[in-house]
Formats: C-alpha cells, sequence, structure tokens
DNA sequence: CAATCTATGTCAGAATACTGACATGAGTCA
DNA sequence: TGACTCATGTCAGTATTCTGACATAGATTG
C-alpha cells in the first residue's frame, strides 16, 4: 500500500489534533459551566455581548460559531429570563442591537472565573513564547481555511 | 474596572483561537464530505476503523470524541448500510469489534482524498518547523486539560 | 468465594444545533 | 426609478448529540 492510499496518521495529524483539543476544552468548560446551569454557547454569548455591547443576533452567531438560526433561538430564552434585552425596533436596518442586563451581567461573573481557570490550567506546561508561536499557527490555519 | 473583570480577551485567547480554527476546519470538512453524503463523525468513524480494524463501539467513540450512545446509533446505521460488520457475540466480555466490509472501504476512499485536501490547504501557510510548534503546544494543551 | 468496581452495549427521551424557507430593510447599478 | 443582490430576523422541521438508565461481563478485593 503506497502512502497515499495509507489515510491520515492519526498520531501526526494537526487536524486530528486541533479537533482533540477543541474537545478537551469543551468537556473541561462543560465540566465548569454545568454546575452553573450555563452551556458553553450561552457563556460565549454573554462574554461576546459584555465585551461589545450592541452586538446583532448575526454578529454573535458569528463570534460564537453557530448559525444565526441558533443564536436566535438563546438569545430568545436569554430575553425570557431576562439576561439580555433587545429593542423593540431596529434603529436601523433590521439588525437588533443586544445588552446585557444587571442579571445577565451577573450571570457572566462566576462564568467567566470558571472559564478563565480552565484557559490557566490548560496553558500551564507553556512558556510565553510556546503560547505566541500557538496562537500564529492557530491564526494561519484559520486564515488558509477561510481562503479556500 | 480591573483587569481580573475584564473577562476573556477574545484576540488573544487561545481557547477562543482553538474554537474557531477547529470550527473553520469544521465547516471546511463538511463542504467536502457533504457531496459525498457523509458527516464528520462517520468519516471520523471509517477512518479509524481503517487503520485499527476491530475497535469496539466504545473505543471508536473515544477515538472520535463523541459518546459510546451517539457512536452506537451510527454504528447501527453503517451496519444497515453495509458499510461496517460486528459479529453477533462479542469473543471476549462485551466489546463487539468492528470492521469495515468493501463497501466501507470504497465509501472512505474518495473521502480519505477529500479530508487529505483540507488538511494540506489548512497547512500551506506553515513551515514543518511551525507544524512541529503547533503539535506540541496542542498536545501540551490536552494533556493538560485532561490532567485537571 | 462473594461483593464491589469498572467497562461495555443498548434503549429511551431531552437538549442542542442544523438546513430550508420566507419576508424585510439597505445598498448597488443600469 | 426599478431590478437586483445581500444581510438580517424569524419560523418550522430535521438531524445529531447528549444525559439518564439498565443489564451484563470481567477484574479486583476483602
Amino acid at each position: 500500500m503506497s502512502q497515499d492510499d495509507a489515510g491520515i496518521d492519526l498520531d501526526t495529524s494537526l487536524g486530528y489534533l486541533l479537533k482533540e483539543a477543541s474537545s478537551a476544552l469543551r468537556v473541561a468548560m462543560e465540566a465548569v459551566l454545568r454546575p452553573l446551569n450555563m452551556t458553553i454557547t450561552h457563556y460565549s454569548c454573554l462574554e461576546l455581548l459584555s465585551q461589545r455591547p450592541g452586538l446583532s443576533n448575526s454578529e454573535l452567531a458569528r463570534g460564537t460559531f453557530v448559525t444565526r438560526q441558533s443564536m436566535n433561538v438563546l438569545l430568545q430564552s436569554l430575553e425570557r429570563d431576562g439576561q439580555v434585552i433587545r429593542p423593540a425596533e431596529a434603529p436601523a436596518g433590521k439588525a437588533l442591537p443586544a445588552r446585557l442586563t444587571d442579571r445577565g451581567r451577573r450571570s457572566l461573573q462566576s462564568a467567566t472565573a470558571a472559564v478563565r481557570s480552565v484557559e490557566v490550567r490548560m496553558l500551564e506546561s507553556l512558556t510565553p513564547t510556546e503560547q505566541a508561536a500557538a496562537r500564529a499557527a492557530l491564526r494561519s490555519m484559520v486564515a488558509s481555511l477561510k481562503a479556500g
């Protein structure tokens, strides 16, 4: 069997390793967010809104890597729960700028601390130089994938 | 507001970047696998079985980063479709060793080529040294996350 | 030897995200 | 101006994965 027919070498494939790492991160984040009754997408939405108030549904969807339909379902439940508010009418176009309520900010607070602790643990064995190299490599991969 | 209350900096967070990269990879893989009527988990299962014949349902689940319940659903449909076979009785314990059929191998062939092209594109701007550094960093992150 | 623990396969139901579709607002351009 | 393209919000239905639960096989342990 020639090398070209041998499939993807799972022990060295960066694609497989990327999936393994993101899976491990997802599991670790779910573990710390579950006690707070929060999913990863839920947390990501609040974190994004905290840092960029006024983002629309579609912008939040892109920032959390889900479809705008999925984000819309989440936003509606967050609105019902009083964590997020959106105006009844769009100030321009159709995009509705969303904002956190005080309740949303309180929910986010403990979640951010929990997620930060996971990220710290993930990076504990990497030097700042190695972290910078990883950042650069990941950015390059993202750019190449999106260019295709 | 002190730095500790500022949340996760999305522009530099390796956790966020990891999620972005895996999302971009997922989208790219789905795009090339969809014409072959194959999902990523479906492909991953066949690829794993091709390289490690006789893996059980639970082992396949761990290798593809889904629950054994999800893998079981997939395996049953693959068995119905004649791409995979499992013995009716376990040779030892309860684990049923799964194997690809010729039909499964044929399905895998074009999928492997498609996925390989995505991985090549993902890495086209990285030198072998940079790829090795990325591999080392990702392995370190996985180890640290699983240790917690 | 019996009790316990761990891993496995499987069923059932719930949660989550997705694709498809439609209407609407804004910008482009002939 | 009118046709066209594009982005957005939203509804509906589908698909996929997950959590919870149970029974069973093998290993461990007292």
